[in-house]
DNA sequence: TCCTTGTGTAATTTTTAGAATTACATCACA
DNA sequence: TGTGATGTAATTCTAAAAATTACACAAGGA
């Protein structure tokens, strides 16, 4: 029934990956520092898109690194990488309906089958906008990587 | 960030109005009863609707009755009533990023501005879905109106 | 007319999910 | 082997959602 800010938390680290992966070592730390949130919740976001097969993490040593072209990260794979199965309660339902009431019983089912359709149109949707979007989009406030 | 269930109950209390609101009074201690949540929260969301110009809500004796066909319902319209503006915050940002770091800077506007398209199409799908559909969904369950 | 059964809302408390914090094991390289 | 990372579990804090309480007001019937 809701989208975090994980998603966005994690989109922004894979823009300063891509910026500045390059030319310095971004750790844990340094993206706490960028995002203000703080490290643990930066490096469990890594660890499930390193999971997920969107960045190479080195323990130890430290750092991360793009494993894939931007346009090939849409913004659902980071999503479905953050949040699992998130969407499948996109739209919260009540959860004690009276099972004395026709509609009670049912309210559930008729509910879902047709939210389906609705979280399939998110879906495409979050598909259809990609890291390379994001990357243009920065570039055009002005301030290129360094 | 997200959509409660809100919107749930309230297809429900509209589903509860079509199938019944004929043969009975329809009142929020009734609708309280039959999804289960409390007579105060039915009250808010009826109201809602009612500024929204989907229900007749009458005061004092009591009862709700629809005024709208159903196939004008849409889920958008329902949704809209109950939670305002609630798309525009439909993806969680995080609230501190570093305006030291030309990212942190700039990531909410470049968020946004893609963010908005995922609106836009989750606006549109919530325009697709109507009273309608549910009803016909309902129906299917074998459990029609008394 | 006043009594009962509703609605309309504000204020407060409870609950819950999201996020931060703490703690510590492990890893890689100098 | 010491240092600066990551990886995670467990706990605490916070804020949003929902429930509860309280009470003013509305309409219709006895």
């Amino acid at each position: 029934m809701r989208i975090s800010a994980k998603c966005s938390i994690a989109v922004h680290c894979l823009l300063f990956l891509h910026e500045y992966g390059g030319t310095q070592k971004v750790t844990s730390g340094l993206l706490a520092l960028s995002t203000g949130c703080n490290p643990v919740m930066i490096r469990s976001i890594m660890s499930a898109m390193k999971k997920a097969g969107i960045i190479q993490v080195t323990a130890g040593s430290g750092g991360a690194v793009l494993v894939l072209p931007p346009e090939e990260i849409t913004l659902y794979r980071v999503y479905t990488a953050v949040e699992g199965d998130g969407l499948r309660d996109l739209i919260g339902v009540h959860s004690m309906p009276s099972a004395l009431c026709p509609i009670g019983r049912n309210i559930r089912v008729v509910l879902q089958k047709r939210y389906e359709t609705v979280r399939e149109d998110m879906r495409r949707s979050l598909q259809s906008v990609t890291l390379a979007d994001f990357i243009a989009e920065y570039r055009k406030t002005g301030s290129g990587p360094v």
